[in-house]
DNA sequence: TTTTAAATAATAGTATTACTATCTTAAATA
DNA sequence: TATTTAAGATAGTAATACTATTATTTAAAA
């Protein structure tokens, strides 16, 4: 028996689920090739459509518009990162073990998964980094998070916030460090690659600075 | 006698420095004005050019595109809050004073500036919070930060490590820590304000709370 | 099996965006 | 006075972000 991993999605993000039909695999598939290759601002429908092979026409039915598209895939990472992160800590009692995971899960460069046919894991946590604050900084972020838009991403931060006030049930401000956590893991990763002065790991280049950095700024703070 | 603030602005930025004719300060004020009330991706220059009664072809005389536009608002915006920084922290010896004074000023609302006549530093910092990470989220980082278009940023943050430093020689992460209190202090700002879940200051709203959990992380952990 | 509905492909068209080019006028400077 | 320089006015283009229409294929229901 094969198992595949499938990830509800708000249906308010498509016009037509991508996930049942093969045109839709492809557009998904490619937007993550496409996006990670050349950036979300180069990214178009028309040029979606060409690498497809279908027309602009054709990505119109599935999705509005290029940036409930970008939300979608994004929603959809931060899916399988909660899956992963259930299923990793997983018959994991102590706390700062499961915290632990959290802050490396989210700051490892990430294998593609194979229960995932259409989607490279691996090009999305690139995404991730490069264009994940796109999704929410809009002047619309009103109006797509009263649609639930950042559902996903709400429910990992809620999480993370549950497994810090596990390790000290007194902690004051876990929803904020756990936003700090997922941002920073990101962004201190960007920043290593692309404008190194303003982190420490420029030499090393490697993530596992970044963990390193994160488990002493949170756990220092939490105080275990 | 009357005091102006100058910033010096990396002239790669500009084709004509807007500081030098009325119609550049016009150009500095209303995009500024405009990006604040509707965001950068509803700002064109046609809009620009419509609020300040010229033409599109007379901005483009200035800059060759918005995005330098924007990077050229927000250059000055670091070079201010350098300056800032440098002035409010002079004759305090005290480092986790002046470390205090900067996640201060850093999460704290902005007020207008008389000094500065063209730019209005509230609007500023609003637009920092939401647009700020645009900058230098896109597939030309590499090309941009050749062009020091990011200096004053790296400057501050350098700025803000070596604060770090004196609080604690023995600190591994001045840059990181420098980054994260920076992107932080803007971006818990924006999640209490639109999306209250990621932060614990969803009921005060209040900056204030922000500084206090900035500083709890930050001095937790460099241990003062 | 036939009918019908749904999905897709093909094509065309529009308003807006992000520019470039040119020409004229006005003002400052030499 | 001559000349450079900035600004204003106007026009034009390629690309983007869509919408609309029709024809064709595929698949499900009667």
């Amino acid at each position: 028996m094969k198992l595949e991993l499938q990830i509800k999605m708000n249906p308010s993000l498509f016009l037509r689920d991508p996930e049942q039909s093969e045109l839709g695999k492809n557009i998904i598939k490619h937007s993550i090739q496409l996006i990670h290759d050349n950036g979300f601002e180069a990214f178009t429908f028309k040029k979606l459509a060409e690498s497809i092979g279908t027309t602009e026409a054709g990505v119109y039915r599935y999705f509005e518009n290029k940036h409930k598209l970008l939300v979608y895939i994004i929603s959809w990472y931060w899916g399988w990162i909660q899956f992963q992160l259930s299923y990793q800590t997983n018959n994991i009692v102590d706390p700062s073990i499961k915290l632990k995971k959290v802050i490396t899960l989210l700051s490892k460069n990430v294998e593609d998964d194979i229960t995932t046919g259409h989607v490279d894991e691996a090009q999305l946590h690139q995404i991730l980094i490069s264009e994940g604050s796109k999704a929410y900084l809009t002047n619309h972020v009103g109006k797509d998070n009263n649609q639930q838009f950042f559902q996903p991403y709400k429910d990992l931060c809620n999480a993370v916030g549950e497994i810090i006030l596990e390790c000290n049930p007194k902690y004051k401000y876990p929803h904020s460090l756990a936003s700090t956590i997922i941002e920073m893991a990101h962004l201190q990763n960007f920043f290593m690659n692309h404008l190194p002065s303003l982190t420490d790991f420029s030499k090393s280049k490697d993530e596992s600075e970044i963990i390193k950095y994160l488990e002493e700024l949170v756990f220092n703070t939490i105080r275990i």
